[in-house]
DNA sequence: GAGTAACCGAGACGGTACGTCCTGTCTTGGA
DNA sequence: TCCAAGACAGGACGTACCGTCTCGGTTACTC
């Protein structure tokens, strides 16, 4: 992923390319940003581009996720609940938002194609949960989570309904429905 | 009495056309399933064809929902947790299995595919969540689910975890992982 | 070569298609006369050019052979020698001109490109042939002609001469030249 | 006593390359040959070689030409049509044989590529022009050949209809046929 | 039972993007 | 100081699929 290169040049054109990327994304979505159209307005030509990424959906996945990396804060209000809530609010909020197209796109492209899965989980999937690790370890130590489930099944579970959502549009993601999510999530379906 | 049509020749057409369709899936996934392949196959023209869907992506969805009808059944022992976990534990199941992939293929398309989506939802989404309505209202008339939650919301939670894991392959769909889902969705995530 | 199709449009195609290389080997040469330049002239798809020509280099050689059809007239005096010594200058002369650089490069290319190689030797040497095969008839009726010697050799006699120089560029293709190449072949080169 | 050149390593390089470039030759004709290809079997780098020669072609031509130096020996038998007719022969057996291909693409190359033709003028047509000047200078001596023709144009009668052929195939090139060709080019096609 | 519409197969077509290949220039760091 | 190693822009290649279109033959309703 991150060969170090004798060339500097390579950084430039790597750059060059994601900017590109970038900007096309937040132009047209995942389907504006075309090999033909990043190679024309970075000026780096497509076989150099086919040098450093496998397709454009990795392009686009570490173009995007370059952006998106400090997008979304990690809260620390002292209280779990609050904690987890907010945290879905605003993942909630930024799939519905301007970048939850783009996103929704490199997720279903991802899907198609293998060669750019790994970018996409290296640029979105990790970082997340990385992020959600950390909350759930929080929530452990104050002893106000359940111990038997992992951080992994907690955030699919917290963050799972979002994505679906965001991928089928059969529901909207507005802050009511995140809260209703979390909500239930946080408590259980069932009465206890 | 008579041909309901005024065209049985569209039916046929029809027909064939989502016959072919489902062979091309099985065989190659969604990425085989070409207008110009199910044409060839199917014998009915791409013009033909265009009348009948809008995109390719439709006659997938289409193709694949009607063999998917029945595939997964609603469980009933009387028992609500053990009915939402059984059914979460099936639709696992069928992600993990020879279908998931053309599954999760044909949700990525109908995000790109805006034509698409109302084909991909009445053939999936639909049929599921009323399945799912079904046994949730079962669960509040036995005064075992929470009636702050609504269907839907119990869907998301419930299922939502396990569309996540199908699009982006970060966690397996082993039966110990639904279950871990399904008991943490249903309990909550928090100590009670 | 001359596949009839159920669709006139094929026919437009095709001649917009060779109406668009002439224009661009007069302008520049077989160099200009590259497959996206013909399509983008010519509003004639890549696809499409590509069902109809194996190779840029069939497509120069019939829009090419087509224009020249008509340009070199059989000389018919009633003398054998003036007539073979006036085709020889026609040759010669038409080599020299504007139109023998993309001769030669039509030639060379058909070198390398084996799927071409047909299309030239229909467009240029069939005809060519033919016209020498009839003035050599003729002059074998008239008794001037050596029998012994096929028309096939009589030809590569008096033009491979000119196709080497053309090629090489090693000599020069005036009239004099001309005139002393057929000399020399039509007496041979030792003394009786 | 020193090394004659001030860069030893250029002689190195050179040679490395032509060598290089042979095999590719041989192994592939002169599509194999690519500046790349050359480089990664030589060992010299691509900047160094478009220090020494203007294209691709003109090391091929050097390399091919290097080697078929003395493929053609000069026949001597003491009478003037059989030293001809025997070179006639071994110049058509050459272009017919293993290395005629490559020679025919060097000689279209040339055509295309104009920095190239120097080099296959001086690795070929020079070094054979000299082999038939000194024939027809023999024959001349003799009093067996035309004073009037001169070196040049007899070269090109009685070898042009061979590259004739071999450019474009029209007509084998066996012993029977260089026999024809020379016959009928060394006693004229008339009548005397 | 013939006439006449609508329909359909076949597939050509323009368009767009793909991913590959080669050239000739330029840069870097090591010998 | 010179070179190998190879990155790079540029540009053509040939392919694939899409969605539209035109054609001519067939079908099945209408009169």
């Amino acid at each position: 992923m991150f060969e170090q290169s004798a060339h500097p040049r390579s950084l430039k054109a790597k750059d060059s390319v994601l900017c590109a990327t970038k900007d096309l994304l937040a132009e047209g979505g995942l389907a504006a940003a075309t090999v033909d159209a990043i190679s024309a307005r970075s000026g780096v030509s497509k076989a150099t581009i086919y040098k450093h990424w496998p397709s454009r959906t990795a392009i686009a996945a570490e173009a995007f996720g370059r952006e998106m990396a400090a997008e979304i804060p990690l809260p620390d209000t002292g209280n779990t609940e609050a904690d987890l809530t907010e945290q879905v609010r605003h993942v909630s909020k930024f799939y519905a938002g301007r970048h939850g197209k783009v996103f929704a796109q490199l997720l279903a492209a991802s899907v198609t194609d293998p060669a750019a899965s790994p970018y996409f989980r290296e640029y979105f999937l990790d970082a997340r949960r990385a992020a959600i690790g950390e909350l759930w370890q929080r929530a452990l130590d104050r002893g106000d989570a359940n111990p038997e489930i992992s951080a992994g099944t907690a955030t699919d579970v917290l963050f799972g309904p979002l994505i679906f959502r965001l991928m089928t549009g059969h529901a909207p993601l507005t802050e009511e429905e995140a809260d209703a999510i979390s909500s239930a999530a946080l408590h259980g379906l069932l009465k206890h």
